[in-house]
DNA sequence: TACAGTTTTAAACAACTGTTTAACAAAATT
DNA sequence: AATTTTGTTAAACAGTTGTTTAAAACTGTA
């Protein structure tokens, strides 16, 4: 809102985080992002130490948003049921307009663990919110069954990421173009929740 | 069984697997794969022409065995439910002895699309499997829900392979160690089968 | 043993990498 | 206006990369 007009350094910004996302890191190359920027590939180091700052600072930002994102979905005040097929939904676009972060972030990972993870205390994040204590509490009442609520939170999350993650495949295997895609993509927003609910319910 | 003292050529191919496996193309270098190897750099040129082409043979075939497992898993002749629990079961164990494959594939996906799997025609081993029979034809006899088999396919497989492929993340989430990871997993060979029956025999 | 083919080696090559330099331009400060 | 600070540039630097070379060691064969 009412943002400046990007100067040298957001050029840079932009440009390395389009970069870094489509090639990762090895794969990106100074001069590329350079050129993406349209700027000297010496102001890349002129306003980020190095390539790995700038990695570093796109990195964080990028995931800060994303775990952001999540923290208000995980944390809305609606019925339990309510509540997953909001998160379904909404995730669901998010990943969708962010489609290569999460390969973005499992690579990533393998390199250097969950370290990112941990700065932004994101297991506080996700065993502190509303959601887990929702799980909980409603397992504890008999209302669902009794469950780990990490697995129905990484149920949701590969149900909805894994699909998108493997787009190109799944566009493939599907026979699919942009628009069944979406379509295949958009009926698990009704899919995923109820498979969730009538198994937490069922048993 | 009965395999030959590996040659020169094998010594190469098996160093190459781990290493492009654990830092991807552009990560793992010549250099450090003779290392592992324990063998000269210009061996590698001698036997593979080029980077490109030793990473491709080496693709190619870890790709083809995992294709090769599904083949299996998904023509066995046992009934629907069973044949649910048994895939998921073996499919886990199969995913978790090569962990970083998927990441990997996926990875290789935004560089070269759907290409391999084209090749190996994983389409129509999919849909032309027992399994894509026996839920269509479930479901036209009405024994269970209405729904594209892609759509359970795809919930089956991110299912196993999401928290697998983010074992790193989910590990710090859930506070494991190596062995109370392996317990989780384990404990989604039940929590899986079960999901997906209460919602194919549900509505 | 001599010879032809194959395998292995150390060294070099050229291209590319991230990074730095030193000069120049623009903007801000005095 | 003079001067300092900030932004930008082309060029170079040193290290790494994939790849090639040319000679050596090894293998089997006549």
């Amino acid at each position: 809102m009412g943002e400046a007009v990007p100067d040298t350094e957001q050029k840079i910004k932009e440009a390395a985080k389009r970069v870094f996302l489509e090639y990762g890191f090895e794969g990106a190359k100074i001069r590329q992002i350079a050129e993406a920027a349209d700027v000297n590939i010496a102001l890349v180091n002129y306003y980020f130490r190095s390539k790995e700052q700038l990695f570093n600072s796109i990195y964080r930002e990028t995931f800060a948003e994303f775990v952001g994102k999540m923290v208000v979905l995980l944390n809305e005040k609606t019925p339990l049921e309510v509540k997953i097929w909001k998160i379904v939904d909404r995730y669901t676009d998010f990943i969708l307009d962010n489609q290569m972060m999460p390969a973005f972030i499992l690579t990533q990972q393998r390199k250097e663990g969950a370290a990112f993870f941990r700065e932004l205390d994101v297991r506080s994040i996700i065993q502190g919110s509303y959601f887990w204590k929702q799980l909980q509490e409603a397992s504890a009442k008999g209302e669902i069954r009794a469950i780990d609520p990490l697995q129905i939170v990484i149920s949701v999350m590969g149900s909805i990421i894994f699909p998108i993650m493997a787009g190109g495949v799944l566009s493939y295997i599907g026979t699919f173009d942009e628009q069944s895609f979406r379509d295949f993509i958009e009926a698990r927003k009704k899919i995923i929740p109820e498979m969730i609910m009538t198994y937490l319910k069922s048993g």
